[in-house]
DNA sequence: CCAGACGTTGTT
DNA sequence: GTCTGG
DNA sequence: CCAGACGTTGTT
DNA sequence: GTCTGG
């Protein structure tokens, strides 16, 4: 079960980041551990100049009970094996489930982390995984839908999370899944209405480890209930080894001075992997 | 045609 | 809403 | 979030 | 009452 996100970048930074501004009554709280009916900061291709806040759990319009669907399959049925090698069609255009909302409401989900297990001790043994580099935040590929609860009228504005096969940071946490990374040039083409089929597929593959890395946290992050930084303290060493500050350590120091997000850096040779 | 499902990760 | 299975 | 389970023996 | 799965 991965299911879990984390989001701590300031709304202002945020907004600079993305280039887009928090919607009228969108308000954004930090939240170490966004778990399932826990909103979450989203950029729709309805609304690309504005962040709202979704519920983490997608349910389709047509759904007579809420689904609360964290993930989405963007191989569909396709690529049962789970290969990372896999290219091609995405057969997530052929779900009903999906097809409506992958066509034409897609959006990019805010975080500045996710937090896997191993596929055998799940949250017992998690993991955080983030960009080094002090890159920030980043954005995942999501889909949404607005369902209708049948009695109170109330509206849900519901998001799931695209995963593609593993990727090397993945596959090393001994998980067989990932969530699928867009990166910087692929953000404004999620929003895109027009973009192929194709082209989306392409962007649905692994994302490319370089520029990430992981280290594993404390199992306290298995309860939905805990949050607050001490969660993301390291208990352990990362997965690829570099000379960065972690996330944690970042994110303290982010306390004491102001909090700045560092230009971009070069992506090539961001990770120094040595053994 | 119509009723019923529509999904994930993980497990067996 | 749309596809599948009977 | 909420519906549904909530176990055993025997195996590793 | 509390944990798990979807």
């Amino acid at each position: 079960m991965c299911g879990r996100a984390t989001i701590i970048t300031p709304a202002a930074d945020l907004e600079k980041r993305f280039n887009a501004a928090f919607i009228k009554g969108a308000v954004l709280n930090e939240n170490v551990n966004i778990s399932a009916g826990n909103k979450i900061p989203v950029i729709t291709n309805e609304q690309p100049n504005h962040i709202q806040m979704f519920t983490l759990g997608y349910t389709p319009k047509w759904a007579h009970k809420q689904t609360y669907m964290i993930n989405a399959r963007s191989e569909g049925d396709l690529n049962p094996e789970n290969n990372p090698q896999y290219k091609g069609a995405m057969g997530i255009f052929n779900k009903p489930m999906f097809k409506h909302a992958v066509k034409s409401q897609r959006c990019l989900v805010l975080v500045d982390a996710f937090i896997e297990g191993p596929k055998q001790e799940k949250l017992n043994k998690p993991y955080l995984v983030y960009p080094n580099r002090d890159r920030g935040p980043f954005a995942l590929a999501g889909i949404y839908d607005t369902w209708q609860h049948p009695l109170t009228g109330e509206l849900h504005h519901t998001v799931a999370i695209l995963t593609s096969a593993a990727n090397r940071i993945t596959q090393r946490i001994e998980h067989h899944r990932a969530p699928v990374i867009l990166s910087r040039e692929d953000e404004e083409k999620w929003l895109n209405p027009d973009m192929s089929v194709a082209e989306l597929s392409r962007m649905m593959e692994p994302f490319d480890s370089k520029g990430f890395n992981a280290y594993p946290i404390s199992s306290k992050i298995k309860s939905p209930d805990a949050n607050g930084l001490e969660l993301l303290k390291p208990t352990g060493d990362k997965l690829f080894k570099d000379y960065d500050r972690c996330l944690y350590e970042r994110l303290k120091y982010a306390e004491e001075d102001d909090y700045v997000i560092r230009e971009e850096r070069l992506v090539e040779g961001d990770q120094f992997v040595l053994f």
